[in-house]
DNA sequence: GATGATTGTTCGAAAGTCCCGAACGATCGA
DNA sequence: TCGATCGTTCGGGACTTTCGAACAATCATC
């Protein structure tokens, strides 16, 4: 499973952490990675585009919040959890339990 | 004290306030006010042009982060501390922790 | 009041980013 | 080999960001 490229734990930045999580496609696919380890993009699921679905998640990679691996024709995704809170401890935690509050408008199914 | 236009309290929305964070200039703003409650503006003091200035003020504001209030030619600035921890508890504690021990390379003087 | 300095907004142009459909490439199963 | 599946790339249109120049509003002083 080639891994794609990412950023270094040591260069996460928080305003691109933050950037990233400021989106609520992009929240909702982060909890569902969560709730989903290894899943694959398309389980996402979400009523958006696929086109716009690589980009959000490029945004998430590149902003070292998901790990991402190819997978024979998929991409498998994990969230990167130690790195993010060895960075940014406590970060990720209160991101996510804010987000179950928060409605899930782009679901779909 | 003429106050800006702000969204309610239960209008604010994950997603907006995070975007407002994810930006290096933006994170620096919010770090000074909260230093400095009641700052005008320019006290900001970045090496950053007036009307891009402006401009992430107005983000912070309209994401509900910060309030501001015209005071003669200036514009007063507190952080929205009570209503944010009422909407996302833990959230700016742990934006604002984090957020000291990053550089701030805007900064100037 | 006039004048000048200070504070911040508005405007417009240039550059950049985001969204999404269409075409494509890679992989898998039959 | 064929068709289906998964995701990327490409290109355009729309939107956003940035920033200088001009402007509006306020204040302090004459």
């Amino acid at each position: 499973m080639r891994p794609l490229p990412e950023p270094a734990t040591e260069q996460l930045s928080l305003a691109s952490v933050l950037y990233a999580l400021g989106d609520p496609v992009r929240l909702e696919l982060v909890s569902r990675v969560v709730a989903s380890p290894g899943m694959i993009c398309s389980d996402a699921d979400l009523d958006v585009p696929k086109s716009t679905l690589t980009n959000h998640w490029r945004i998430l990679r590149e902003a070292g919040v998901v790990r991402m691996a190819v997978d024979g024709r998929c991409r498998r995704i994990w969230l990167r959890a130690d790195e993010l809170s060895t960075q940014f401890p406590g970060l990720l935690d209160v991101v996510l339990r804010l987000g179950e509050n928060e409605s899930t408008p782009t679901a779909v199914h």
